[in-house]
DNA sequence: CTGAAAGCGCTAACAT
DNA sequence: ATGTTAGCGCTTTCAG
């Protein structure tokens, strides 16, 4: 009994302990073809009686793929990234390989550093949101590195990488109209983190909508947090022409406007109606319930992990639920989500 | 056959391209001591020009760690089970490591199965929150593998693996007696997985403080969804002695329970007080706010990887906040954060 | 200061 | 069917 610690056996001690050369066990381990029944279940006792397990990092160094799949995101705890990776490693699991989830804090340079960790660790792959749809940095490093990349929710400008983002534009415009047919005329749009792409399309969409009724665009892109919410909605509300409507660009800024508004004692949607961008677990639960645009989440992550396996291994051989390959940028609708905060099922509130 | 296989520069093309031996160009990667200056930078030139990352697959190989730690979940879309995880990440990173998520949906093959791979993968340590405790299946590879081990929310029986939990018991305990002084007679304890250590020990703290106030438990372990909850509720308020206090232990049937009330039109805490474990983003913005008992999640993820870092590189050299080396069985303390729905602060009901 | 050479654990020709 | 052997890219003695 060797008490060689911290040490997994290695194939060339199974293969001494079996009798057997090191091909025969690599095959054994390989699926166990072209090799004699007899040899193949002694090898197999003996890896079972070792608790041998393959080295993946001598694999690799062989020339096989690491079997791992870098995915860097804002951040984790965030649920709209925590949900995308998890069908992302759903998928990753499927193919068995492994997800490595990195949070950058939409910081740049920890971007980078991000990728520079998964290139020296051989990642296969790489999904990432970038913080900053025209960084140059990011291009460039994203450029030079082998391994295929898919981007996530936000596209890299300039360079073909495939992207699986929503139609942002489409979304923030469609939400718009539907408040413009509910008649409201002073429709205010409130947001920060106009470096988004996402934020800036949806900027685009609401002003589009905006424009197209000859109404007035009402845009604040200084929202940073509750406080912020707070002086800016109270702000409008003393004004000489107060908004009949919010329109909220993301999640955060919806559930601080709706906070806002309860303290406040508006009523919503009779004073004034809120709509926002991004679905929420109690969108519905709350009084009034909050129209939303919601994003399919899910999908966003699963079909980014595809379409990175399917560059990676030919689209035929990845696990995909369909056989056919997809387009290189997916763009996904989006979905308006009636509910009482814009002045639809006045019953229910 | 043709794969555009762009392969990284390796450490001998650089040792070449710069004229110099493969040792030197290590030695400038690991710091450059006891290099000459101009060689120095002649090799970092080269090295920049031709854009080399060293390989850890080879660097592993020849026995370093693989500077990476897996981390074994029931899902990455629970809120809790991310914010765990941003938090370790956050030390793994600051530790130089990658940190690879696995999720298990509480499926215990899977979980075996998650161990196993990160064992092929060499995994320098592992955080796991299991999905029964007392599996001994998970136990047995758990012991085999020479990488330290730190159990998250859940610790692993007859194991002297290190945990970090909360204190499940006393936090239940202390809700229960919070609704107990506020004079209610008849509080409802609705939960579901009851295999779970966590539910097993919230029961145990309820039961504690209702048996010793001498009041009758009234508990209902069948809850699984909103259906569920439904039936549950409308069972109790249709039967000759409804409760006047509901006690929820975990989130989702806290929330599900708020809905069915609300739907119901049963005034909170009026008709029924509502207390739930673990709080949630807009437990403070419904109306009533929901009490809830709260725990330090951030801190179980950060704590817990510190731990793994401690045991993998010794309690002095691990990146802690803190230098001095902590306990291996941690149980932190919850919080009961107090709303208006158990009672507290009708003020503002 | 610097380099030659020996592996780390595995796979894949190439033998047998 | 099975063994032999040559590396994969890197670190690390051990000599210059």
């Amino acid at each position: 009994v060797a008490h060689k610690k911290n040490k997994q056996p290695t194939l060339s001690e199974v293969a001494k302990k079996a009798g057997v050369g090191t091909t025969t066990v690599s095959r054994v381990i390989n699926g166990g073809l072209r090799v004699d029944p007899g040899t193949l279940a002694r090898v197999r006792r003996v890896i079972e009686a070792l608790g041998y397990t393959p080295n993946q990092a001598a694999r690799t160094l062989k020339g096989d793929r690491t079997r791992m799949i870098g995915f860097i995101i804002p951040s984790i705890a965030d649920p709209f990234f925590s949900s995308c990776a998890e069908a992302a490693q759903a998928v990753a699991q499927a193919n068995d390989s492994l997800l490595i989830v990195l949070a950058t804090q939409n910081d740049p340079q920890v971007e980078i550093d991000s990728v520079s960790t998964l290139i020296r660790h051989r990642a296969d792959g790489l999904i990432i949101a970038p913080a900053n749809s025209k960084s140059k940095g990011l291009r460039e490093i994203l450029q030079r590195i082998s391994a295929p990349v898919v981007a996530l929710d936000r596209p890299i400008t300039g360079s073909a990488i495939p992207s699986v983002v929503t139609d942002n534009f489409a979304g923030a415009q469609l939400a718009t109209r539907h408040l413009i047919e509910h008649g409201y005329k002073r429709i205010a749009c409130l947001t920060g983190e106009i470096n988004l792409y996402t934020i800036h399309e949806r900027i685009r969409g609401y002003r589009k909508a905006i424009e197209s009724a000859g109404l007035e665009c009402i845009l604040n892109t200084s929202i940073q947090d509750y406080k912020s919410v707070e002086h800016a909605v109270e702000n409008m509300l003393a004004a000489a022409d107060p908004p009949d409507a919010i329109f909220t660009l993301k999640n955060s800024v919806t559930i601080h406007t709706f906070e806002v508004l309860q303290k406040l004692n508006v009523s919503v949607p009779g004073s004034i109606a809120l709509l926002g961008y991004d679905d929420f677990e109690l969108a519905a639960t709350l009084r009034p319930s909050i129209s939303v645009v919601r994003q399919p989440i899910d999908e966003i992550g699963h079909i980014a992990a595809q379409l990175l396996f399917e560059r990676l291994l030919g689209p035929d051989k990845s696990r995909s639920s369909a056989g056919s390959s997809r387009p290189q940028q997916v763009q996904l609708k989006t979905h308006l989500i009636r509910r009482s905060s814009c002045g639809c099922s006045l019953a229910t509130s």
